[in-house]
DNA sequence: AATTAAAAAGGTATTTTTACGGTATTCGCA
DNA sequence: TGCGAATACCGTAAAAATACCTTTTTAATT
């Protein structure tokens, strides 16, 4: 019986990791790489005349459509591909999202050829690939990251506006709220990110990438 | 006459990146991918055996021996060794810095082959390969960015203190000094760094990884 | 030993931040 | 329609941060 390849599609805005890893990929003779995107964007068009696709291999920080809302897409569009997260860096929250919006696994960009062929085989097999990175980010996950407060509009806005050398009067007026509303922004977030002070706000909003500098 | 091939070391810790290029560039006549290192130590070791290489692909950010100690060491001990930085950001500092650290060029990650292989060329002939990217920068750091104020390492802690929810009295209390002296610290700091607020100041040391969080 | 510059410490006053008490308004929903 | 929750607003007071100016210590240099 002739084994059916595995049909890759690789989505990623580096041009030089993209073509090299197509070119590595390519010699393993389970493996073909049918398709090229540089973001989710890219991808979306693509996939609309290449639909006979089996795993894709998904970057994370890509222009435009980045790959957490190109894998839900996917996910929602083609349930039947499997997608695989490839990323530079171990960072947690990448990894639960990635896996939230679908993803079947998370690998390293600095793994092995021979790694990410067996995380191929799987995802293909079973739709699912758990390495150690995964299965620990995972655990830890259920623990306490599941507290992460929802903050509303005006909060997130005067938060963003914390980490200038406003005062609160002058984010008051940005924000054409009476100072004392601004003190309620405040007081409530002191409380659902527990921190105590303006400093602290800002370096926890630095910290998740709430607040961009 | 028969050209000499090019012969290349590529030294990136992520190995799918430099498995992957090397089997791209392996694919360009002029060029030979003669060694691979996944760090500075590794290279250093290596190019101790392996002394005849032209042009090295070097990236920066690497465990034990990064970039640009990696690069200084190779100007220092192999003059004649091109080396074409090879990084994911366009972040100024590190292409400053790479170019200080005696770097003959500094290109993206996501070029393309075609680019990165005119790269190449370019170094192994003339030892510098300038393109938009490098020039733009070099100009940009030639009119302000020489304006990175150095600070004592008694204001460089008491910055990483003021990222923390201490207040400036407790502060004080943990280097060991009055609470007036932090006050000259902060005072000092403003006016080096021109802000107004100890925000500021945070921010400030976040931005330039003064302050790690 | 005298001179000088830098670092550390002090006094005082103002502005901003923080805490805590309470009231008015809006809005979804029973 | 009215209830309750969320949101916006107000007053006051204490704590912390900031500004400015002065004095003492320390270290370095001659």
């Amino acid at each position: 019986m002739i084994q059916e390849k595995i049909k890759i599609a690789i989505v990623d805005d580096h041009t030089l990791f993209r073509s090299g890893l197509a070119n590595l990929l390519d010699e393993f003779d389970d493996i073909e790489i049918i398709l090229q995107a540089t973001n989710g964007q890219d991808l979306k068009e693509k996939l609309s005349t290449q639909k006979d696709i089996h795993v894709i291999l998904m970057d994370i920080n890509m222009p435009i459509i980045d790959g957490y809302a190109a894998t839900a897409w996917v996910k929602m569009n083609h349930p039947n591909i499997g997608v695989l997260a490839l990323s530079m860096h171990e960072d947690e929250e990448a990894i639960i999202n990635m896996l939230k919006a679908g993803a079947g696994g998370y690998m390293l960009k600095h793994s092995t050829p021979n790694d990410l062929f067996y995380a191929i085989k799987t995802i293909h097999e079973k739709k699912f690939f758990i390495n150690e990175l995964v299965s620990g980010r995972l655990f830890a996950a259920l623990k306490d990251e599941n507290f992460r407060p929802n903050l509303t509009e005006k909060e997130l806005t005067f938060l963003q506006h914390c980490s200038t050398e406003l005062t609160y009067k002058e984010i008051a007026d940005m924000m054409f709220v009476s100072p004392r509303t601004v003190d309620n922004y405040r007081e409530s977030l002191f409380s659902k990110l527990n921190v105590k002070s303006r400093i602290g706000l800002v370096v926890y909003g630095i910290k998740h990438t709430l607040i961009k500098i």
